[in-house]
DNA sequence: CATTTCTTTGCAACTGACTGTCATCTGGCG
DNA sequence: CGCCAGATGACAGTCAGTTGCAAAGAAATG
């Protein structure tokens, strides 16, 4: 776990809960929120707290190794920092998050920002949908 | 205020606080929270609680008649829900709101979220950032 | 107007999602 | 290994919002 190297390199002290905890980050393919995290790590060590589970998703995302997301009518979600940037599409009915990117649109934002004075510190783009019938 | 007269004929009882709360939310030209229309509102009559003015922006929210926006690390704050859509634009400085409108990304959204199987249902697009120094 | 009915209110207690405090524990350097 | 700054678990506190309830108030009706 070369994701460890990183952060001792950054001084990070990789004490128990937070190995396990990124163990569970760096596998997922979804994006759980701090509880599901706590549970998801509480099987591994029943001794874990739901208190580092949140100290620990602080501290990550202020390193800006996860990204947080704020998703609307509920707890924070995370994902892991890797890879590049990209926007959700949120499933109204099943909660499934699906990303997506659009270098286009990221230009459009640009030049609005910029034409209102104003430069970009970072943005937020959500769609909340619903699975198309294809019946 | 014909406002009243839309509210009371979709059932809506038009009370002394709502009355009040109604006529800050038409006459402010920002986006203030539920504790600035409180005390808005306390201003003009003392009794006002500020659960009242939860349940107002949840009642005129569900009606459509107001629009909650749940910005960045900050309390819900609500607009009066009249005029067109548009996104906005946050002032990591100061705060300040800044409305604007893009018919393009609107589009480039619809046509993400088409290709991926979905129908949009709403959307969130906000952009955090800073007065361009013009220095 | 007075009555009746049903809704809304103010208050206070409660909730969910965190954040802070503190005594104890521990990672990792020396 | 021994040390000790930094991390942890337990739990109290905060913040934004919600809810239960008895009392007050809309508005429909007599």
């Amino acid at each position: 776990m070369d994701y460890e190297k990183e952060l001792r390199r950054r001084g990070v002290r990789i004490t128990r809960p937070r190995r396990i905890i990124l163990g569970i980050l760096s596998e997922t393919e979804d994006h759980p929120d701090a509880l599901e995290i706590f549970r998801r790590a509480v099987a591994v060590d029943s001794s874990i707290s739901l208190s580092t589970v949140y100290r620990t998703m602080k501290l990550l995302g202020d390193l800006g190794a996860i990204h947080r997301h704020a998703f609307e009518g509920g707890p924070s979600r995370f994902e892991h920092a890797s890879g590049d940037h990209h926007d959700h599409l949120i499933d109204i009915e099943s909660g499934d998050v699906i990303e997506f990117k659009s270098d286009r649109i990221e230009q459009l934002q640009n030049e609005i920002a910029h034409a209102l004075g104003y430069d970009i510190v970072h943005h937020r783009l959500e769609l909340y949908g619903r699975k198309r019938r294809t019946g």
